[in-house]
DNA sequence: TTTTTATACCTAAGACTTGTAGGTATGTAA
DNA sequence: TTACATACCTACAAGTCTTAGGTATAAAAA
């Protein structure tokens, strides 16, 4: 396993990326999400757990997410799921993110260099 | 004068959006700094001075920036430019920002809208 | 003439997010 | 039996930003 060249995020991202993981998919729990991340950038992105935990309990918190423990082969999983309030925060945040990178590329105006 | 809807920065970009707006010119000054990225953006976004200006002052502490003051019109200007090694330095922060974007989009998977 | 707005710099305090560095525990592979 | 993968957690420190002030000059509006 290749060590990630990424190591340190932009500070506020990662809530987003879990709600919008969250969209897409019934539940996850904590480990699964950390595989997800480096599984789609292709072990270039790596969530620190000290970061994603405490995330998640915000995320519950503030009533954006549920849980269900289940025990898997001897070993419990926390599943997270988005509550209803979650979904339609979810978007508004996604949203939110989405028109900031737009007016951050419009400063960086980065070239194509590839 | 529209109120900015982005209030918030992703905590990280500020200081690569300086090196990159130096990229491209001689040299800028604070304010000047300010009303280019409202121009860019059309106004969507705001710096704010409590952020830009600490974050100057460290971008000159780790010899990126050097300044020159200059009076125009009875008030004074701080110019700063990139050093030779902030010419460097800014390269390499840019490419990593712009990876780290690659892969922030990968996991937001976001569909276009527009 | 006085007040407001634009220009132009600055700092302090607090909130917030993240990384580092630990900890516990089970199952499996070496 | 030792290491690794799975699976959860927390405390502390570091860093960046927002908010909310401050000072000062020039120009425009009232």
């Amino acid at each position: 396993m290749n060590t990630p060249t990424n190591s340190s995020l932009l500070k506020g991202s990662l809530s987003v990326m879990i709600l919008r993981l969250l969209e897409d998919r019934e539940r996850m729990y904590g480990y699964e999400i950390t595989q997800k991340v480096k599984e789609l950038t292709a072990g270039e992105m790596a969530i620190t757990e000290g970061a994603l935990y405490p995330a998640l309990h915000k995320l519950e918190a503030e009533g954006l997410l549920t849980t269900e423990t289940q025990l898997v082969d001897g070993r419990a999983r926390k599943y997270y799921s988005l509550t209803k309030t979650g979904q339609t925060e979810a978007a508004g945040r996604i949203a939110e993110l989405a028109a900031f990178l737009e007016n951050l590329n419009l400063v960086l105006n980065l070239k194509p260099s590839l």
